[in-house]
DNA sequence: TTTATTTTATCGCAGAGCGATATGGAGTGC
DNA sequence: GCACTCCATATCGCTCTGCGATAAAATAAA
């Protein structure tokens, strides 16, 4: 469970009982209950009964036979957040210029935990194309929009947090030794955008900024990505950097 | 209550209970425990344990001074629901590809009871662009979608669909008449698409057309749509219609 | 056809979530 | 600075919601 202390009684249990059989399709097309009481930890009881609720409340529909599958109600509270955060609104005008101009994907982004979850994409114009849908959790300090989120931290935090999650590879390419990702981490302060190489999948370029709220902490961030079958790093960066630089600042000044 | 059924003993209320703050956030930016109480209909004390659950699984999180805000964590079971419907992977490169050749925006959505809701969604290549993120609902009767999928179910059931839900209108164009929506479902079924006009917002032109499992009943459908500035009725019809049926079918005959 | 497994339906129980309320904190007006 | 109002937090005794267990029904596999 996710409850950090069994006493605490503000604590709503069947909430996050719920939410365990949703997870439980995390990598699953469809579950049969059985899978479903497995996978959660739940009683074939329980189980039972939430999945009667979330089939009420059309979260969950009933495949061919007695098998499950998350619905597009499931979409449901997501949708509220992405038309309720007024940065996404706010961003978007920018991010879609920044898209028109460069021609490859540009996305925003906020820190959830040790991620960074993707809030608004515009995909490539051209014909290479990746599936990460909105929602999806990059960790950041795998990643160029964690680097320049971590960049813009306090130094101390953004350490413990180097320290405590690097050393998972991704592809061959992953930075793992905290040491070199906190040097990239000051190259960033200096630069004011990070980069990385293939380093979440193979064939991925990205470049990354920061947008920061009225205080200067970073609320977000902005990323370009291109396939290396049409850049190097070093000519993503000299084209686009000065332009992503330029639009996190515009979408930054806009922060109330 | 979502609850049916007052004697429904196998329905969770503290699901529905817990959800319906999160709903209430709907159309808010931001909003104060009591705000959440009176809109959810919860006394202070539910929608303050509520609300306690959610900020600890990062659903909510507190403003400044005490205003509760969605936070991206919100998007935990959205994401897990586009990584999990086989139909959006299978449609997403043919739909980069209409993207690219038409650079107009391109779109996949589903049915939910009687609107259709954006699954997927890659965005104009040229300047104009409009905020209608993943997990947006849009009436049936009242869109090109929704009509095209209307277009291929159960005519009789089709025929109650529109006779329940027509007569909102969203802008001065959208149709409100039955009769006139059963004749526009009837051009549909004759022409394999289907077209809207500045209904649901201005400006907006409209193309879409039905994709289908197996058995040939629809499971979603895809759309084109451009701005008025761009286009008319007539060209977007003429220039899109065949390479939108062409690629309505062909992510129909990827289905399993 | 038989056996095994899964799903559904039901029930008595107990503790999770409840509403009420007292207390503390913040905002407003004088 | 103080009084008042409103909001938020903390707490408690209670009850009914969600529980696990289990029998029966349905489905799948041999």
């Amino acid at each position: 469970m996710t409850k950090p202390d069994v006493q605490d009684r503000m604590f709503v249990d069947a909430i996050d009982r719920g939410l365990n059989v949703l997870r439980a399709f995390r990598g699953h097309e469809s579950l049969s209950l059985t899978e479903i009481s497995r996978i959660s930890g739940l009683t074939m009881g329980a189980a039972q009964r939430y999945v009667h609720t979330f089939e009420v409340l059309g979260y969950l529909v009933k495949d061919e036979g007695k098998r499950l599958r998350l619905a597009p109600g499931a979409l449901e509270i997501g949708s509220i957040y992405l038309t309720s955060d007024p940065l996404i609104e706010r961003a978007n005008p920018h991010l879609a210029a920044l898209n028109h101009s460069s021609k490859e994907s540009v996305n925003l982004s906020r820190r959830v935990g040790d991620d960074m979850v993707f809030l608004a994409r515009f995909t490539s114009h051209e014909s290479s194309f990746i599936h990460m849908p909105i929602g999806t959790r990059i960790p950041m300090a795998a990643s160029a929009t964690g680097r320049a989120f971590l960049a813009r931290i306090d130094p101390a935090e953004a350490e413990e947090i180097v320290h405590r999650t690097a050393g998972r590879a991704f592809t061959s390419r992953t930075l793992t030794d905290p040491g070199e990702i906190l040097d990239r981490l000051a190259e960033t302060r200096e630069r004011g955008f990070s980069s990385s190489s293939e380093e979440f999948y193979l064939g991925d370029l990205n470049i990354a900024a920061a947008v920061t709220g009225v205080d200067g902490h970073p609320v977000g961030c902005i990323n370009i990505s291109g396939p290396t079958s049409r850049w190097s790093l070093q000519t993503l960066e000299d084209r686009w950097a000065p332009s992503l630089i330029h639009t996190a600042r515009a979408i930054s000044s806009l922060a109330v």
